[in-house]
RNA sequence: GGAGGGGUGGCCGAGUGGCUUAAGGCGGCGGUCUUGAAAACCGCUGUAGGGUUACACCCUACCGGGGGUUCAAAUCCCUCCCCCUCCGCCA
């Protein structure tokens, strides 16, 4: 959520800002309605005060001269502001709820540093790490991999849920958690601190993070009672913190989290309907850090170093893309899209994605924290990014690593985990 | 699922309708004392919004969330959430 103080005071700044996203939002009503907020709160509260000294007054006179005119005259004045203080409450709930509606649904500012263009093909290449693997035989997709070795079971995932849906089985299943393991171990090495959490969550978690209201159509939702499945990690466990003032010796605070993760994927009919790469359910190690906001960008940069050396120590080839305006996420302020070689696709494709929401998420969800030599609290900033999605990494694995015969090596970082060389 | 108890400021803990602008303690900050420290003593000690746009000052709100009664609510009523104890059930 934007500042609204911000907003209020800087209105065609913001309307710029949002115009570079692809959104055409017209402020002059959210001016007025908050122009009439802030005249309702000041008649409000100079009621309230009048009304609170009255009382006072009330009090002793009903001590001192309990059978005065007066003190009933007082009374029944009182009794009329009190009725008139009630029409202008309700008065101000309608128009906050607005107010406060229409703020939820506003995007993230993009930084300075994030390249304007329209869509995904406006975005930018960072940098490009290892090379892509040679082969000479044509590379298979890793659906036919998976099935050749029965690794992967699309079909009978089908009988017991439906599309989108995998049954990894044997080698498969392990290599699933062998890639867990590794990328949790990796991650608590460098300081992240584990965290598993509820995969079920409340509607105030998801707009914590920004999911909801916007995005409704893209979770499953269970009712009765009301619970979300988390979309991702993050938003379990970025709302750890709702709530709570955090002291400066606290930050940052580095967490990485294992969780499955539940999409809909509503508005992609159509698209990967073979395959790992998109699931109604799949897993994922979430990298999550809460930080000071004169740290952010650093912090930026070393989330997704880090989330690169999980494909280093794969030995998998990728590209680090910056997202621009237009493809940006909703509460995303800059993102870093890392891209995994697939030589069955002969294209990069996504598995991991960093972000910094800066104080986006933080003033949704209310997550501050107090500054040792100064008065009152700052929001933090909130980031994270995949470490790494663990279904697409399987896929990038069967992939790049596959023989002509037909079987698949496992890579050296993997082998304790999976306790084989070669998958066959 | 049944019965009972409870949610108060960074923490502990008083407070059942009006000198509570939330007692007291702990912690924290500043000061006195001291060669220094401790102890003792004194003072200060939240968040948010609005008016000023200066955290000087004034006002309002906040005692788990929401709603209500009343001139007046931490205190009474309704409702929801969470925690604890016992019983039942259960992985």
């Amino acid at each position: 959520m934007l500042d609204i103080k911000f907003v209020r005071e800087n209105p065609e700044k913001v309307k710029e800002a949002l115009k570079k996203r692809g959104y055409n939002i017209d402020f002059d009503s959210f001016l007025s309605m908050e122009e009439e907020r802030l005249k309702l709160l000041r008649e409000i509260e100079n009621k309230r005060a009048i009304r609170n000294a009255v009382s006072q007054e009330i009090a002793k006179l009903k001590k001192l001269k309990p059978d005065s005119p007066e003190l009933e005259r007082l009374i029944s004045e009182m009794r009329q502001l009190g009725d008139e203080i009630n029409v202008l409450e309700s008065k101000l709930r309608t128009i906050e709820d607005k107010v406060q509606n229409f703020l939820l649904y506003i995007p993230n500012l993009p930084h300075n540093t994030v390249p304007v263009g329209k869509d995904e093909t406006e975005n930018v290449e960072i940098r490009r790490w290892g090379v892509p693997p040679e082969f000479d035989f044509e590379p298979l997709n890793h659906w036919d991999i998976g099935e050749i070795l029965g690794l992967i079971d699309f079909e009978r995932a089908g009988k017991i849920a439906g599309s989108r849906f995998a049954v990894m089985k044997g080698a498969g299943a392990r290599l699933e958690r062998a890639l867990i393991n590794f990328m949790l171990d990796l991650h608590i090495s460098r300081g992240y601190i584990e965290v598993f959490p509820p995969l079920l969550v409340n509607k105030d978690s998801m707009i914590g993070t920004g999911q909801l209201p916007k995005f409704e159509e893209d979770l499953f939702k269970i009712e009765e009672p009301e619970y979300y499945l988390i979309p991702t990690a993050e938003v379990p466990v970025t709302n750890l913190h709702r709530n709570e003032i955090l002291s400066e010796d606290d930050l940052p605070i580095y967490y990485v989290s294992y969780t499955p993760c539940f999409r809909k994927e509503a508005g992609s009919h159509g698209k990967d309907v073979r395959g790992l790469i998109r699931q109604h359910q799949f897993n994922k190690v979430e990298l999550v850090k809460f930080v000071k906001p004169e740290d952010s960008y650093e912090e930026l940069e070393s989330l997704t170093k880090d989330a690169e050396e999980v494909l280093q120590r794969l030995g998998l080839h990728y590209r680090v893309i910056v997202l621009c305006t237009g493809d940006l996420g909703f509460s995303s302020a800059k993102t870093y899209d890392i891209e995994v070689w697939l030589p069955g696709q002969k294209r990069y494709r996504e598995i991991s994605s960093c972000s910094n929401f800066e104080d986006f998420q933080a003033r949704r969800a209310n997550i501050r924290f107090r500054r040792r030599e100064k008065k009152g609290t700052d929001f933090v900033h909130t980031l994270n990014g995949s470490g790494l999605a663990i279904g697409r990494t399987v896929v990038a694995i069967l992939e790049n690593y596959q023989q002509r015969d037909g079987s698949v090596i496992v890579p050296e970082a993997l082998r304790p985990y999976m306790g084989i060389d070669i998958i066959r």
